[in-house]
DNA sequence: TACTGTGGTGAACAACGCGTGAACAGCCTG
DNA sequence: CAGGCTGTTCACGCGTTGTTCACCACAGTA
């Protein structure tokens, strides 16, 4: 038994676990370092594994206010966020860019090279 | 059995043994020599193993009072503490930081430079 | 093939959280 | 009393973070 009680949200995709009131994600075998931006993403895109989500609404769940017209900040934490997660589960691909439309969020096994 | 009764705590992280009630704390063969608060505050770690502290909560645990704002107190023995078990343990770290939002405790081996 | 718009990527930058060494006073012990 | 240990506070500077920019790569289309 714990001290403390996680009764708290736990989002499970694949082999990743996010878990955002913990301000935490696991995966291969251990705890990825990720900034407050960074994880405030991963959980709106885990919150929502398998759906398109614009570059509108994913900015306007995670900074809180409309995206400006050129900003590239999803893009930008989109990128820091595939760095991470692909160096602690090298074998799986996760945020899945769906042209004109959005970000797709879905555990999905790397084609290996051979 | 010892003749001291210790039906007390013992926390196991890794190569690491933290007895709080017997006031030590245990790893790379030696019995680690630390202060009251360096122990209290590595007890309160190790109670929480792989989870996120922060460090208002972790003053409040280990100094019994709030947190005053610029406080550096945690950050100074979270130092002393590194120095101590990577002192018994080098191969091995404990203490890592997750950036704006506290320490996480758990038994990592550190990387090894090739 | 050439054109156009969307997305990928690396880097520069300021702000600031955190790491770090040191100074200091209080306490205990010899 | 002297010396060592402890706990606290301070100042300095490094590394991380968030943001923006420029340039490149690629998809879709004519």
């Amino acid at each position: 038994m714990s001290i403390i009680a996680p009764d708290e949200e736990i989002l499970t995709v694949g082999p990743l676990e996010v878990a955002p009131a913990e301000h935490l994600a696991r995966g291969g075998g251990q705890t990825l370092n990720l900034s407050a931006r960074e994880l405030r993403l991963l959980a709106e895109l885990a919150r929502r594994t398998d759906r398109i989500v614009s570059r509108e609404q994913l900015y306007e769940l995670v900074w809180g206010r409309p995206l400006r017209p050129g900003d590239r900040s999803v893009d930008v934490y989109v990128r820091k966020l595939r760095v991470k997660l692909s160096l602690a589960l090298p074998e799986w691909s996760f945020i899945h860019t769906h042209f004109g439309f959005g970000y797709r969020f879905a555990a999905q096994r790397r084609r290996v090279v051979p």
